[in-house]
DNA sequence: ACGTGTGAATTATTTCACAGCT
DNA sequence: AGCTGTGAAATAATTCACACGT
């Protein structure tokens, strides 16, 4: 309708990412087009849809023709702001800390870990390259580093408080993998990866 | 309205884990009795949602008095299937394989990992207990040890295949951790973990 | 007096269906 | 002829508000 930042529903942002993973797909099979009908079957949802969510920020497509996947590919990321990259820490350096520091996915998007911090500072102080110092020093590395993501990897009973502690720094995102549901100013955006709540859902399903 | 098997909707069945987990929280601190006011203020929601959710499955509280945390547990893990215990295999033993087989939550909460399968068997061919087989033995070892849940661990381009072969094997549900939406049939469950996409939505927020 | 359970009202989201551009 | 963008319609989810049981 108009593409001016309105407020957009957060069920169609969560959509957006979706659809630039898919788009990136076709591009690097050298496709350079795509109508809502043919991206709705690939991502198992109906054109309308897809036209409907675009259309919160603008006209991309062309009638008769589609939509340019590079153009609408850089427009999606302009908006999801996929462009820059995002300066972020771990919290917690145990095994599951240990596997995100690990992961190569992170920097690959554009989300660079460039510190990671626990309680007690163990014998290897780094990990893939990333410097662990103290929860102590926190305030002071997140700020002198410009970090804006904090990822956190610490035990359910401890997360509350690093993240208090992580937003008081100054990081205006969270990514909990602590299974609890962290208490959030309105101001800091928060996503939680809960596998045992995913698994809870599913064990729903698998009795009918 | 009524406590017969209807279809109720997704979203609220997504719900139920977390009061599950807060209701236990409650129980571990000893409380023995709660509002729909007090726990929405616990869970950030509102009374009425908890209530209307219920409400789907039967009259759980008492007028006047709220829930007792007791049987209001008792009756949302019978809902949600959470009193037996459910095999579970992990495909794909990288650093992510291998963290969620190190995980010790997923024992605790009823999902035993009963073997982990890759293409190639490490010199190791154990972890935490958990022996590690070849992907092409996996039907066999499905069928033997009576596995239901199948968790997905291996790179976004081998994922497809592998969920393809679990589900063939009689694998009812799919944990998937592989950056990708798997095409799933209506019979199976799935749930994705990609905390990439989490994170490319909160890029959105994070430039406001 | 308190707090559930639930129809009714409201708000949000999806789908329809078609005018209009290429 | 094909496919977008979008109001209107349909469906889904949330919230209101209150009768009723303890």
């Amino acid at each position: 309708m108009n593409n001016t930042e309105q407020d957009i529903p957060d069920i169609v942002i969560n959509r957006l990412p979706l659809y630039v993973r898919t788009l990136n797909d076709l591009k690097s099979m050298n496709q350079t087009t795509i109508s809502s009908e043919h991206l709705g079957h690939l991502l198992q949802t109906t054109p309308a849809q897809i036209r409907k969510d675009f259309s919160h920020f603008g006209k991309f497509g062309k009638q008769g023709k589609g939509y340019n996947i590079d153009y609408l590919l850089e427009e999606l990321r302009e908006i999801l702001n996929l462009n820059k990259s995002w300066n972020s820490c771990v919290v917690g350096v145990g095994k599951l800390g240990q596997a995100v520091i690990n992961y190569q996915g992170f920097k690959d998007e554009g989300y660079l870990i460039k510190v990671a911090f626990d309680i007690s500072i163990p014998k290897t102080k780094t990990i893939s390259d990333i410097e662990i110092r103290s929860i102590s020093d926190m305030n002071q590395y997140i700020k002198t580093l410009d970090i804006k993501i904090g990822i956190v990897t610490v035990p359910a009973i401890d997360a509350q408080g690093v993240i208090d502690r992580l937003i008081q720094s100054g990081v205006k995102g969270i990514l909990n993998y602590a299974p609890m549901k962290p208490i959030i100013p309105k101001n800091v955006s928060c996503m939680n990866i809960d596998p045992i709540l995913s698994l809870q859902s599913m064990s729903y399903y698998l009795d009918k």
